[in-house]
DNA sequence: TTCTCAGGTTACCCACCAAA
DNA sequence: TTTGGTGGGTAACCTGAGAA
């Protein structure tokens, strides 16, 4: 069996602890030769700022490892951010679900305002309303009526047709029709239209009609609710001061005089007393001897107890006087105190209306202000209407013919006469509006341009 | 389940305009 | 405040897909 001479030396890393030492031992040996030692020097030079590089690189990648720490820390804040975000974010959808929940509550109340309230709610989320309120359905136009009749056949002829292609088609049929083919349409149309104006105008009228009950009705219950509070604050007041009354006695009032009977009790008491007796004894005892006393005996007694009751009395009297008197102030302070619950009643909806001005007046000059915004004084004016050239060459002859006639009942003398204008007449001021109408939209255009280019 | 939208035509309502 | 003219907006019908 072969064996190995010199076996290979066992692998060691370059960087090991021990091959270092060796590196160490070689730098370090006093036994170099002088050119080796230069060779050392340098090598130890470089090894020095090896090291010195080792060093820097150890300390940068320290950094390094700081910043990225540092990194890590802020992601970290910054996905507790977003989760704490998103539990917020949950929180206001459940706050907002119950909001929503709660503008679905309605009050069950009699009050006439509360249910037109609740009323127009319901409008707002019922179908689209008309924009003239009415309940009834406008009639169908004669092309509405035909279209009706016809969609289906049309779509018999074009069954690969689209709607929107039907629709073109039918529109373009329309246009070929006669006028006797029209005519069943048109008549149709108009007796529905008939009908229409009569419910329309019957349904006017009773919306006019609940408007104004409604406001009167709001107005009767704005009263009543101030009445109603007012007697509350007045009943609460009053019932406040009777409970007052019933618990405390009032001290100045005179005291009642005692009984004759009463005042030979008080004498005799102290001397049965001295015997032992029992308060219900000596009750029972004076009881008895009252009953057995003669006319004569009682005299002095009904004589004192009488003038105690004179006395009673007049001290009675001017206790009442002083009542009476303090009766009257109170009322006098109830009657004020009532009347400046009044006054800030009334200044409650002094307020209340000053402030309902104030708004009316701000849209009046918000819509002004909208309206100014496009007041260009190069902006062509819209030219007057045939009637309006009529109104200018008849106002002055009217006015002549009339002196000192007010300026509606003249407005009104026009537009009677423009009626029985003749057609030539008529015609005439037509054609002219139409020349204004023509160079004003040549103006406008040109306006338009300008503006466009500015 | 209910509403909206697409397109055609037409009649009507409403706001606005003009001068004095 | 009067009047007639004008223009913009809307609703009337049809169907079916798609959105809410």
């Amino acid at each position: 069996m072969a064996t190995v001479a010199n076996p290979a030396p066992a692998k060691k890393s370059r960087n090991s602890r021990k091959a270092l030492k060796q590196k160490n031992e070689i730098v370090e040996s006093p036994l170099l030769s002088p050119a080796k030692g230069k060779e050392t020097k340098s090598y130890e030079k470089d090894l020095m700022e090896m090291q010195a590089m080792l060093e820097k690189m150890k300390i940068e990648k320290e950094k390094t490892e700081d910043l990225l720490k540092e990194k890590d820390e802020i992601l970290r804040k910054k996905e507790e951010e977003l989760e704490t975000r998103d539990v917020e974010q949950e929180k206001l959808k459940v706050e907002l679900k119950k909001l929503q929940k709660m503008k679905e509550f309605k009050p069950n109340m009699t009050l006439a305002f509360c249910q037109s309230l609740a009323q127009t709610e319901d409008d707002k989320k019922g179908k689209k309303k008309k924009k003239d309120g009415a309940e009834t359905k406008r009639p169908s136009t004669p092309y509405i009526l035909w279209c009706k009749d016809n969609w289906n056949e049309v779509k018999k002829e074009n069954p690969d047709s689209y709607f929107k292609e039907t629709s073109n088609i039918l529109g373009a049929k329309w246009k070929t029709l006669s006028a006797e083919e029209k005519k069943p349409y048109e008549e149709k149309y108009k007796a529905e239209k008939e009908a229409y104006l009569q419910v329309i105008t019957k349904e006017k009228r009773e919306r006019e009609a609940m408007k104004l009950l409604e406001d009167e009705q709001k107005q009767k219950t704005a009263l009543e609710l101030l009445d109603q509070y007012l007697h509350f604050v007045q009943e609460a007041e009053q019932e406040d001061n009777n409970k007052k009354t019933k618990k405390i006695k009032d001290p100045l009032k005179p005291k009642q005089p005692i009984s004759a009977y009463l005042i030979y009790a008080n004498e005799r008491r102290p001397a049965l007393r001295e015997d032992n007796k029992s308060v219900i004894e000596v009750a029972k005892l004076t009881g008895e001897e009252w009953k057995n006393l003669s006319e004569e005996q009682k005299a002095p007694y009904d004589k004192m107890a009488k003038k105690n009751k004179e006395i009673y009395l007049e001290e009675m009297e001017g206790y009442k006087r002083t009542k009476e008197e303090e009766a009257m102030s109170q009322k006098k302070e109830e009657e004020e105190l009532m009347k400046l619950h009044k006054q800030e009643a009334l200044q409650l909806l002094k307020k209340k209306e000053k402030a309902d001005h104030i708004i009316k007046k701000k849209k009046e000059t918000t819509k002004k202000k909208k309206k100014n915004e496009d007041v260009n004084p190069n902006k062509p004016k819209k030219p007057a209407s045939s009637f309006f050239l009529f109104c200018k060459d008849a106002r002055k002859s009217l006015a002549e013919e009339h002196p000192g006639i007010n300026n509606s009942t003249l407005t009104a003398h026009i537009s009677l006469k423009w009626k029985e204008l003749g057609e030539e007449e008529r015609q005439m001021y037509n054609g002219k509006a139409a020349e204004l109408m023509e160079a004003y939209k040549k103006e406008v255009e040109e306006y338009n341009k300008t503006k466009a280019a500015a």
